[in-house]
RNA sequence: GGCCAGGUAGCUCAGUCGGUAGAGCAGAGGACUGAAAAUCCUUGUGUCGGCGGUUCAAUUCCGUCCCUGGCCA
């Protein structure tokens, strides 16, 4: 027993701060961390990316001289952050963190706080030839059908549980069939055995904005973006041949891509990212409602509670032996 | 003023050879284990521009009026 309150001793505490876009959940990570001494790590699939820029909405440089940041623009074109090397990135990051200073974990990918949180299964590297090969099946003739009833032969509950339409998915379920030899399920079946708590405290906030207060903000923030240059740093992707990178399909991205291939204006592109981050928002929402462990801060007293269960919980991991 | 084309869901439009209508987008809800800001699933009643006529029955045919766009004066 002796042993084991000393290894929890050794535990870091991490908070995560999650919510939709534009919600102001950095700003409340910001002021948490400069109160508590701690340093911010970026939860945000596309603020990982170096050149994404104009439309990612990153912390200002202002902000990063008040507290430290990490894995923002961590790799760029024409390579992709999968949510495993997003994983192993925050590992290797957090040990160089000092154990007593709080990790504040911030952004919206709600597929990387799982990631953090429950670990990701124990699959090999994604196989690029075979994800290939696969893809071409499915561009041929009834490809999609013929996959889907593959996978409903080796793995029926997958097949079951997503869509013949869900290429995305399919494509996934068969890559990891034909390289590992076994099946989704039965990945999930043994990683629900055999899965590592994880290594760190962990405290959950989340912000939440009034409806029509966000969309005012989401609008503000699409015109910010278009008139801060979001279609020349497109422009200059395509110009390098870069348009098929994976990142430039996320919104903002995708739209500005669109209003320079139709010749769109202006006016008509920051109507497109309004609509898309308000659909983003959405999603988000609905990602992160499903965790009943997340206190949500939505107006000044329930602010002032999550500052009381912040303090409470830094201090009672100094207050162990 | 004359001629032509339109007026159908919040938007763009399809359709009904007469039996009161349906797609895409938007909106709403949901799923989610290595591209996740991605990908997918569910969800469609609206005086079918107004008024009158014909008809058992009109959003559909006829008349008339109003509105929008184009052409001609």
């Amino acid at each position: 027993l002796g042993e084991e309150s000393e290894d929890k001793a050794k535990k870091r505490s991490v908070v995560f701060v999650v919510g939709a876009t534009a919600s102001g959940k950095s700003d409340l990570a910001l002021s948490m961390a400069k109160r508590h001494k701690g340093v911010i790590f970026n939860c945000d699939s596309i603020q990982i990316y170096s050149g994404l820029d104009r439309g990612s909405a990153k912390p200002t440089k202002k902000e990063c001289l008040e507290v430290p940041h990490h894995l923002l623009n961590m790799i760029g074109p024409p390579n992709v952050m999968t949510t495993g090397d997003y994983r192993r990135a925050f590992e290797d990051e957090i040990k160089k963190i000092p154990i007593d200073q709080p990790v504040f974990l911030v952004g919206g990918t709600g597929f990387y706080f799982q990631a953090i949180e429950n670990g990701l299964y124990p699959v090999a590297k994604a196989s690029p030839k075979m994800r290939k090969q696969i893809e071409d099946e499915l561009q041929q003739e009834d490809g999609a059908i013929k996959l889907y009833a593959e996978l409903k032969k080796k793995d029926p509950f997958t097949a079951l549980k997503i869509s013949l339409n869900d290429h995305y998915r399919l494509v996934r379920a068969l890559e990891i069939i034909r390289t590992e030899n076994t099946t989704l399920t039965e990945i999930k079946k043994k990683f629900a055995t055999e899965k590592a708590p994880p290594d760190f405290r962990l405290l959950k906030i989340g912000v939440v904005c009034q409806r029509e207060e966000l969309f005012v903000r989401i609008q503000k923030r699409s015109e910010l973006m278009v008139q801060s240059g979001l279609r020349q740093e497109v422009q200059s992707f395509l110009d390098q041949g870069l348009g098929a990178w994976p990142p430039l399909a996320s919104v903002g991205y995708a739209q500005a891509g669109q209003a320079i291939r139709e010749n769109k204006s202006d006016l008509w592109l920051i109507e497109a990212i309004s609509t898309g981050t308000r659909q983003l928002a959405k999603k988000q929402r609905t990602w992160f409602k499903r965790d009943p462990e997340i206190f949500w801060v939505e107006d000044e007293q329930s602010k002032l509670t999550a500052e009381k269960l912040l303090a409470t919980f830094l201090q009672r991991r100094l207050d162990e032996p």
